[in-house]
DNA sequence: GCGACAG
DNA sequence: ATCTTGTCGC
């Protein structure tokens, strides 16, 4: 039994053509205009109930509000096919404050994905939203040239798909998911690395899990 | 055929 | 992701 076999090749074929269809709707240019706040959105898992929090955070790095959600969940975890899991509950505790923010950390990848259709992309063509995958390993591509002292590309073939980030010794893979340019995707992640929404909403994912919540 | 593989 | 002891480093 190998480790990502629960689908047989026919399931795992739909959702692949699945993915491609979508993917034709992301939009890789910047659709916001001002940025006043960003959200991340986190999941953290005890048995098979995912407990999801939402970070909102303004410019001034202030956090200006976390929700939670609490859903179950009926499907595993299989390398490219994230979202099938975790969409659930991000889209819907996403879509309940859509409009207290203008861009969505999701954690994961956006067109950094096999069929450039990362979790962060599916969250982002299924909100109308702009969103930015944020992830701590890479599943699709090769590090390509450095661009900053920091900052290196994610290539595949002539493509760039977006931007390993080195910070304070941690890494993290950031890719457009929808509604945002490559370019803007690296300088809004780097503009809120100091209070990276996704860390917080990870730390408040996990507190909702131990059923604490000071929320605001 | 073999290895790699977000959370 | 989660489970889980001791251990290394600041």
């Amino acid at each position: 039994m190998h480790k990502y076999s629960k689908f047989d090749k026919e399931t795992i074929n739909k959702l692949k053509e699945f993915q491609i269809k979508l993917s034709k709707k992301i939009l890789l240019e910047d659709c916001f205009d001002k940025i006043n706040t960003v959200a991340g959105v986190d999941i953290a898992y005890k048995n098979n109930k995912a407990f999801a929090s939402l970070v909102i955070i303004d410019t001034n790095l202030r956090i200006k509000a976390i929700h939670t959600l609490e859903t179950k969940v009926y499907f595993p975890y299989i390398p490219g096919f994230l979202a099938f899991r975790e969409l659930k509950p991000i889209v819907l505790l996403a879509k309940r404050f859509i409009n207290e923010y203008d861009i969505l950390f999701v954690n994961g990848h956006g067109i950094a994905h096999p069929r450039r259709f990362g979790i962060a992309s599916h969250v982002g063509v299924l909100l109308k939203k702009p969103t930015i995958g944020v992830a701590k390993n890479l599943l699709f591509g090769n590090i390509g040239k450095k661009i900053y002292e920091n900052i290196f590309e994610i290539i595949y073939g002539n493509n760039v798909l977006g931007y390993l980030v080195n910070v304070n010794k941690k890494k993290f893979y950031i890719s457009p998911g929808n509604r945002i340019s490559l370019k803007s995707c690296l300088s809004v992640f780097l503009k809120f690395v100091k209070k990276n929404p996704i860390e917080l909403a990870h730390v408040y994912a996990n507190m909702f899990k131990n059923g604490i919540k000071p929320f605001i």
